[in-house]
DNA sequence: ATAGAAGTTGACCACTTGGTCAATATATTA
DNA sequence: TAATATATTGACCAAGTGGTCAACTTCTAT
């Protein structure tokens, strides 16, 4: 093994083990050496990899804007707002589902007054939003849906989603147990059939030759 | 000013300056000292009247869900699913924007797996959450509304109304302002007109003195 | 007025925690 | 193989933190 993959194994190893610390205890909860014993390094050596606590946050945040940011696809105004939108949706619940504990150290974060992400809200993001919606507004324009304000719209759909994966806790106790996948994919369901209504627009009907589509890793 | 007051007084001040310190920096990242120091009094005499960090924490939570609960109506298969989704939507978004804080300190017990407010979901709003799906039920029941899962809709609700207050800097600085009263007015009206949608709902007709209820942009 | 309850506060402490460092071991390259 | 870079790790420490306490003051009721 070269020094190089020992170095790729150990750091994502440690950023795996202080994603979920972090997810659940928040920064200040986190102890570094409880991320260390978690994947059975000792802690001097956590830190050896990154530089400081702050330092293992940050590559934490940054990995998981690097793993949201494949789901960010590019759509066009010739493309159907319907099928956009629904697919973003499922994109999103998807997120959710399998990468809960990103969620919830984003979320923290935003709560806390996005300290670290404050750059990357103001470019990054904020340059997808306001290309998104111009989007929705050529969209609207067009005739393609219903004229609703489109920031807001982008809002609704980030919250209903990231909200399972968020409030899990909460979800899990009210419904007696863990959402099984098919619930999941129901409550997607439900998600896009609801926003969608609110555009004027319905469900599409998968024509597609996909259908493995569902489970799919989108 | 009776010792009784006094203890009410100073116990107030305290929980006001824990509300914002907790929702800002979470449990483990508040110092009992920035507290006291906020409200002026020595930091022994914040723990002078709550035992512990945990035990003004226990109070914050507790202050917190005494004010939700006075928002938590009571209505009967009687009444329009659409007038009670709609207050309930505007309620809900009343407090985000009023108490944005309060939203916040909620919403990270809840991220880190409710270690104290777990009874409290497990009784009180486990309680409050089947009522209010039974109610959802008899009115699908009884045609006044589709049938959708009523558990998700609430979901749906407390996710796409919180998010506001949770995910407020954010929102700010992707809007790139402080969201103004009628932008909340605005928004809220999108918000109840879309999930009411999403129950094959229309608005209710604001018989109301509401003039600004025209220029929403929905 | 007086006793006892309630409130105030500076000083102090035990303990945790992020971070350092030097010694050592392992891997890589010339 | 020698030399250099990289990785491992136990021991250690300075700073910070929640919490205690005893002395003191103010309030309340008889």
């Amino acid at each position: 093994m070269s020094g190089s993959d020992i170095r790729t194994v150990n750091c994502e190893k440690i950023i795996a083990s202080a994603t979920t610390a972090f997810a659940r205890d928040g920064f200040s909860g986190t102890r570094v050496q409880n991320i260390a014993d978690d994947c059975g390094l000792p802690k001097a050596n956590v830190l050896y990899y990154f530089k400081s606590k702050k330092g293992l946050y940050e590559a934490v945040l940054k990995n998981i804007l690097s793993s949201w940011n494949l789901f960010f696809e590019q759509a066009s105004v010739a493309d159907d707002p319907a099928e956009v939108l629904a697919d973003y949706i499922r994109q999103k619940m998807h997120l959710a589902q399998t990468q809960p504990e990103a969620s919830r150290v984003f979320a923290q974060e935003i709560i806390g007054g996005a300290p670290i992400l404050g750059d990357y809200l103001k470019n990054d993001l904020s340059r997808w939003f306001c290309d998104t919606v111009q989007l929705l507004e050529d969209w609207m324009a067009n005739g393609k849906m219903k004229a609703v304000d489109p920031k807001h719209l982008l809002f609704h759909i980030w919250a209903s989603t990231q909200h399972y994966a968020d409030f899990g806790a909460q979800i899990d106790l009210l419904l007696g147990q863990p959402m099984s996948d098919p619930e999941f994919e129901a409550v997607t369901d439900y998600l896009i059939h609801s926003i969608l209504a609110g555009c004027g627009l319905t469900v599409p009907t998968v024509s597609k030759d996909q259908p493995s589509f569902d489970h799919a890793a989108i």
